[in-house]
DNA sequence: CATGAATATGAATTCATATTCATATGAAAC
DNA sequence: GTTTCATATGAATATGAATTCATATTCATG
């Protein structure tokens, strides 16, 4: 957590400081990147930056929960709290639009995001013992879908639901990478969504 | 390119020093990888190291690349060469099989090619301007597919193959993090093959 | 054996960065 | 206007490697 004096800082400044960070990390591994530059960035002497944050892993673990409650807030909340509500392959489709959403608007997010699920050591000292949680997220919901029959018992969630993870950080690399790509035409989504619910879906 | 010095060694030091390598660079990203422990490790000092490779980044491309061919090696040789005695989905299972038999024979190699992977710029400066090639791979196996009338021709194929490449390293990745998982029970792969099969297949 | 070229060695050097710290600045309190 | 406290600063220090280099050793050859 950052210290106090961060918070106490005015708005305008705190951000430039987060903003350097995100270019700052965003551009490097996190052994890498360098709090110098952060704070040359963030037009504040080094000595200050060490008066805001602890070391450089307390901006880092700020960093991410910041990015983990931006990436949250794209997911439709009625969805969230109504799960019921709506049948698995609509909660799919949810999820994978949220993060495609998420990855439009936050280009520079996405490998922060990437370079972490890469280091386990790091991953492990900022989240601690947690498995992956798309991964757990995916595993509940194909469970779910099992449930209401939606899905072939035969698939078997936890591997699936890693796939489904992995699929969904190919889909946003793609998006952001392939600069060309206009995300808002959503069919080539949709196709694969198609293509995965083809594949999901009992017979 | 290692140095002559390296390849006049005994075969047996070789190999050491390789070993040492790949456990360094397993467990430590690249720029966290020491050359100090892979020295202490392999029983030589550190200047015999810069009497073999040119420096860090020469190693590890040489690494590198017997890891690719070694990779390679696992996929059934008469597949490769005649391609067009065997349908798409046969293929596409004989690459996602080969992926697994060596990710089972080789743990130790996974995590450097994933770290490789998510660090752009030194995937870059090791591969050169290639794209991700098991991408592309991927890529001109729809391509064929699609041409055979296997797969469906509404499926992106650059897309659809970056989101193959995907799972395969999620299910590799699941493989050998799980270590209960019993390889030679390929139910479950079978499994999620049968289930891209249903998703890619055209109706 | 003697010789020199190739190889081996690890201490010394260099370099890039994180982090600390003594000092300066400024604003609120009295 | 002085005191006090929080904040700002960047030069100095600490650290941890990568790489170099002067020297020692080995080995093939005459």
């Amino acid at each position: 957590m950052p210290k106090d004096t961060f918070f106490n800082l005015p708005k305008e400044k705190q951000e430039r400081i987060i903003e350097a960070a995100i270019d700052e990390f965003a551009t490097h591994p996190y052994h890498l990147a360098r709090v110098t530059v952060i704070a040359e960035q963030a037009g504040i002497a080094v000595g200050s930056f060490y008066q805001y944050f602890a070391d450089k892993k307390d901006l880092f673990k700020y960093l991410m929960g910041l990015l983990v409650e931006k990436k949250l807030s794209y997911i439709n909340s009625d969805m969230v709290k109504n799960q019921d509500k709506y049948d698995f392959f609509q909660l799919l489709r949810e999820v994978y639009l949220s993060g495609i959403r998420f990855a439009k608007d936050n280009p520079r997010l996405l490998p922060i995001g990437l370079m972490l699920a890469n280091d386990k050591a790091l991953y492990r000292e900022i989240f601690g013992e947690y498995e992956d949680q798309s991964a757990a997220f995916f595993q509940h919901l194909l469970e779910y879908g099992q449930a209401q029959g939606a899905i072939d018992p035969a698939i078997d969630p936890k591997i699936t639901g890693k796939m489904l993870t992995g699929m969904l950080y190919s889909l946003t690399d793609f998006i952001v990478e392939d600069g060309k790509f206009d995300p808002d035409d959503m069919a080539i989504i949709d196709r694969m969504l198609y293509f995965i619910e083809n594949g999901l879906k009992k017979r």
